[in-house]
DNA sequence: CCTCCTTATGCTCAAAGTGAGCATTTATAG
DNA sequence: CTATAAATGCTCACTTTGAGCATAAGGAGG
């Protein structure tokens, strides 16, 4: 039972390194066998701040130190406590939590304490477009959600629907934006077609393969939330090199970043704006192994920060194929 | 398990309207006698969502219904509670609030309840750019930021706080970045020349003048971050709209925009960006009472939403004078 | 050593977008 | 009828983008 309004704040990190060509992300095994975001319990009376809390514990659980940490969220819709009630044993209360965006640069570092990394498009398959568009889009996803919008009751909602799916997913001439993964996710729940959809409504029948993994909780719109938001910050400000290593190529940039957005870039005018921006200078050491003529070794100059009212990288979407 | 120390959740809203000239900001009577932010208890029994909570409260206090909202931020650092103590009657559990932004066009309605509208520049004059560099800013603000660097133990803390100055104002030929509002009022309050600063810290001696209106606990870091957030949405997102009224000249909308940023716009350019941006469309009808050539007056096109990747307004600056 | 393949880097060109400012039009106030 | 105040129109030089072609420098295979 809800005692008198108990309430209990929860902290939960999305934890993302990006490993050449897939970023990745911590997570940690739930009960329920879904994977979960790493979470701990705020507590009131020995944290601080939020953030120090949420150092606390992942040091301590995932023995892991947190650099670039980033409040995202606060979630507290009623009905997430069923499926937290599990990961926390704290049944009964109200829980809310609060999610962070942390980066990393270092993913050789096998977190202990039972997490693992994950490439995050595991669980958003229709998020990666880097090589083509996601099959599961046209074969999946498009049919699902015209047959919702076409169930609508009337001409109006009808139409409010189709436009909701034009937006989200880029449909009809409407061009992707790789920025809108939370309101494609949360589009895709309403229409029940990801498991945790059904998951929460008690329903039995599964939702359609190739939707992705399900996560415990809400996580997975915990997650959608820190990919919006990375999506959307590495171009106006340089967070990348958060997880980049101290040295890197700008192949290895450029994939990193290709990573994140979910596109591929143009190489030669990727280079241009970066060169522009003044964020890199390099180091004159080669990188030996890349399989044709060697790539320059380069690294970020954090006095770049100092000058320009710094924004971010540049992302120029390649065309065609 | 989890310290059972008692938490209160408070939502802050930050209503936001903007009245030609100036952005207003509905502001209610607290204990101490500093305006405070309406604030409201999240009650965990009968608010489903943050959303209704702050909604239904709201319209109960103020008799006000707010249109678009928007979570901003959720804070929780130890020692916001005695000055909250006072406002909220909830002696000695830990307050953590979760600050909104609302917007609304309408300023005519004046809020009921004790709330009045204020010009928000008058708790922050440093960030009104409009008709020039605010005098504070060399008169007293620089000075004391400057003193306060050459006070730092080491030379490597000097240079550091006075990388923090340049970037965070603008100053030795930085360029000022009107989103860094809420960096200022941070440095500003570590360095003690707020009034809150010396409150929070029990120290007798006052502020500086000219440091703007005090607010009670830490809403003015609150109505910051607000500033901050919707001085960055305007840009990418047509947000605007949501505080101007059905009809409306192109330069009442750009007053509008420039009362937001803080700076004045370039005129024809604005309109050459508005124009391709297609956001708006001209009505036909006029407007007489403008003191010269009569303005058309314009509507927003909810339609443009759904055709480009829909952006926000261009901002270009007017420079010199 | 020579040739082919692969990835890194350099450079060019046209189209689009920006920053500044001059020029016109249409009211209102003497 | 004239001076003023805004609203609108339009130009021009300069940057920034979008697309691609061209060259350079290793390694692998003959």
């Amino acid at each position: 039972m809800i005692g008198s309004g108990a309430l209990i704040v929860g902290l939960n990190a999305v934890i993302v390194a990006v490993d050449e060509d897939a970023p990745q992300l911590l997570v940690v095994p739930s009960g329920e066998g879904a994977p979960a975001l790493p979470f701990g319990p705020f507590d009131p009376k020995t944290h601080r701040t939020f953030e120090i809390g949420l150092r606390e514990w992942v040091s301590e659980q995932a023995h892991f130190q947190l650099g670039y940490v980033e409040q995202l969220y606060t979630f507290g819709d009623m009905g997430r406590e069923a499926p937290l009630a599990e990961l926390t044993g704290t049944d009964g209360a109200r829980v809310i939590s609060i999610g962070y965006l942390a980066l990393t640069p270092d993913t050789s570092n096998p977190p202990e304490g039972g997490g693992v990394w994950r490439d995050w498009y595991r669980f958003f398959p229709w998020e990666d477009w880097r090589s083509s568009e996601p099959a599961v889009i046209a074969s999946v996803i498009a049919p699902a959600l015209r047959r919702w919008a076409d169930e609508a009751g009337s001409p109006g909602k009808r139409e409010a629907r189709r436009d909701r799916i034009r937006i989200a997913f880029g449909l009809d001439g409407m061009t992707w934006n790789e920025e809108r993964v939370l309101d494609r996710y949360e589009l895709l729940y309403e229409v029940g077609l990801v498991p945790e959809a059904r998951r929460d409504r008690g329903e039995a029948d599964a939702a359609p393969a190739g939707m992705g993994e399900a996560m415990a909780s809400d996580h997975r719109r915990i997650l959608a939330t820190a990919i919006s938001r990375l999506r959307a910050k590495v171009k106006y400000r340089p967070v990348v090199f958060e997880i980049m290593p101290e040295r890197f190529t700008l192949s290895h940039l450029q994939r990193v970043m290709e990573a994140i957005v979910g596109y591929p870039l143009h190489k030669q005018n990727f280079r241009r704006a970066l060169d522009r921006s003044g964020f890199v200078e390099g180091t004159g050491r080669m990188e030996a192994r890349t399989g044709g003529r060697p790539a320059e070794l380069f690294r970020f100059r954090r006095e770049a920060l100092r000058e320009g009212p710094a924004s971010g990288l540049a992302t120029p979407r390649l065309n065609q194929s």
